[in-house]
DNA sequence: CGCTCGTTTGACACGGATCAAGTCATGTGG
DNA sequence: CCACATGACTTGATCCGTGTCAAACGAGCG
């Protein structure tokens, strides 16, 4: 096979060493074997357009490495960033279920594998084997906290550095725990962050250099840590 | 059976005339009476709690007849409404999945009938029976795609102004049409409204009025009329 | 009748969007 | 190897919208 993308192709599901808790495809083995049966195995570069709003939909993803983004754009051109989609993540599942046109775009962040679902035969794996349905229940349902957790963020939020303060203590739970504090890996940029958040670039420009002069946080490229999770989560409040 | 809050109890799901298209509870037959065997019916007044963000999850809701609001209140008492939930729809679907503490209050709005199932009881359902699983991914997903287009709202609209057109046409679809334009019932307060929107309760009265004198709508009561929709979409814009 | 709740309207201050200008790092082609 | 283009970040100045506080009105209800 070839590794398009400097990234390896893994095609067998069933001895995938990617596979976590909580992955979608973390299913009993005959089933994984349905599941293998209909899939297509793909890598994509960065900044992949993998679906857009308004395409009818041919099927779900499941990305298996790298990062992508769910977007909504409005006629005006703006976006908000709905969710950052983690290995083990479907995208498209209720284009998949409405039959009805992708609400939202899909971009990858990063150089990703996916495996792609065509709508058909997602729709009877769902309906044959109650693991894969129950795993969509738990994804949807993970993805529906998520979105909550943003729209809590949208609506209560007082100030920007309110919002940016906690997107940061979220993000700190993909972090790791040092003698610093937590450390992180931020790979957006301060546009998708400001999408995320509904605030403007300069506004999250501006809120992470008070968190620094603070010293609540410190920043080398795309590293961030949290000198103090405390004072951030005195600022988040809301 | 007593019926409080005046409301007649509805006991029997296998004849129940309320159930429509896209309810949860539209199950075959045999699946619906392992449903009927573990739920609870029990009817609620208008303003009732029936679960507190924080509480360990007991069980699902299914809310029969009608409507309920689901919230989340910040550490200040100021409160975000996720969503209004119609009769077929589930609460606390969430909780029960991921076992961990709601994460939302739910109340009623309205004097409500509802079915209560325990989380175990429920769970197991789910496992069981591949049709409630199924529904259960349906209810997730229409629940998600409502949440996405509040963060669409939330994050991209420029005005208040704009976020109460958008939100009016959003609810038009509720609405009968008639020579005078979309009548709807709005039965919410405009504090409510801008729980929804996340503007304070003024901004809300002065963008209301200010769709009155451009005569977009007229409002009697809770009885609103779109009277130029396609005004109201110029306006919603975003 | 008087209470309460929801609505209406006004005045004012503040936050952030926007516009603008400039820095820095990276990558490309001559 | 240098000049240049590009994209992301930084910082400042200005203006508009909306949150907040305040006061008053209307309707429903015991």
């Amino acid at each position: 096979m070839t590794a398009p993308y400097s990234l390896e192709l893994v095609e067998k599901c069933t001895n995938c060493a990617w596979k976590a808790a909580g992955f979608f495809c973390n299913l009993p083995v005959p089933v994984l074997k349905s599941f293998e049966a209909v899939k297509y195995t793909s890598s994509y570069p960065a900044n992949a357009v993998l679906f857009v709003q308004g395409q009818v939909p041919r099927g779900v993803y499941l990305l298996c490495k790298g990062r992508a983004k769910l977007t909504m754009t409005s006629a005006e051109g703006k976006s908000v960033i709905l969710r950052i989609v983690e290995p083990g993540e479907l995208m498209g599942v209720n284009a998949a279920f409405s039959g009805k046109p992708y609400e939202l775009t899909a971009e990858t962040l990063e150089p990703c594998q996916m495996n792609f679902i065509p709508r058909d035969a997602f729709m009877q794996l769902v309906r044959k084997h109650n693991e894969v349905s129950v795993n969509v229940n738990e994804q949807l349902s993970s993805a529906y906290s998520a979105a909550c957790l943003q729209i809590r963020s949208l609506g209560l939020s007082r100030t920007a550095s309110e919002k940016v303060a906690g997107f940061l203590l979220e993000w700190a739970s993909k972090g790791k725990e040092t003698s610093q504090g937590v450390r992180m890996n931020l790979p957006l940029t301060h546009e998708e962050i400001a999408q995320i958040l509904g605030v403007s670039r300069e506004t999250v420009t501006r809120a992470l250099t008070e968190l620094k002069s603070k010293s609540l946080i410190t920043m080398k490229g795309p590293t961030v840590v949290i000198r103090d999770k405390s004072g951030l989560e005195a600022l988040a409040a809301a």
